[in-house]
DNA sequence: TATTAATGGAAAAAAATTTTCCTTTGAGAA
DNA sequence: TTCTCAAAGGAAAATTTTTTTCCATTAATA
């Protein structure tokens, strides 16, 4: 992952406290900041939640970072890519993209409500295969 | 609504401050913390907010709530009712309540992911009927 | 390499939520 | 109906979360 461009392209300087986060994030897809802060701190011993906060929010404002609002935890963050849904499992936390057809959905919906729907947010709870087996 | 017997039912004293506070949450469809304070202080003036938030999660850990989680807005409440999904004006700022057969999907899903899947938690952004004309 | 605006960091401030402690009240028992 | 007591309300304080401020540092470019 391009990094360093995925910055310039939103008009964000390019620092290693940056790059650092943003390789936090991507490597565990959805990360809080409690546990972005922790992890970050490793590399940056010095770096304040004040930062990660100013970071944070200048990413989501330029649409290369999205925040994850998910009931019962605290907000995560991903890298803005393609529309996808969220698969939870109630077991053990874990947060999963998957990609689900919301065509059809959005259409009926359009038709029934005369909305325009633009967005979609979805998000699936239950019990991943891990956790069926034991 | 009989909100005496929902609070019984969940093992919740009744009293007139609940008894508010759901017919808030209730005329709103879906309300915040504050507009909440705000509107339940007209009747009782000297309520603070901790017994809001109290009473809240009280009533969120026995299900007859439900916490909405809405991307650009503070967290709503909402009485508990049959799965549904919301849709999102994001022109006005209104929340409807929609509801879509997710179905399909889901075992869609379920057979994809091998997740079993219990709940679904969907959000459509858009524009409403009434911003779309003006 | 020099210049400048943006960023990082420490601390403080503000906002949001929870806890504490004591008084009051609702609900069942007598 | 009155009594009893656990639960609820309210004020204040404490905690937690997030944002702002201010200044030193650094990235980008000229």
């Amino acid at each position: 992952m391009d990094f360093v461009n995925l910055l310039k392209s939103c008009d964000l300087k390019v620092t290693p406290q940056r790059l650092t986060l943003l390789e936090e994030i991507y490597k565990y897809g959805h990360i809080d900041i409690d546990r972005l802060f922790e992890n970050i701190k490793k590399s940056f011993p010095t770096i304040s939640l004040a930062t990660l906060y100013k970071n944070i929010n200048a990413m989501v404002e330029k649409g290369l970072l999205k925040e994850v609002k998910i009931v019962g935890m605290k907000n995560k963050y991903e890298i803005t890519k393609k529309e996808h849904a969220h698969a939870i499992c109630s077991e053990c936390g874990k947060v999963e993209d998957v990609y689900v057809d919301a065509d059809t959905m959005k259409s009926n919906l359009e038709t029934e409500t005369q909305y325009y729907i633009s967005k979609t947010d979805m998000n699936f709870f239950g019990v991943c295969p891990d956790c069926k087996v034991s």
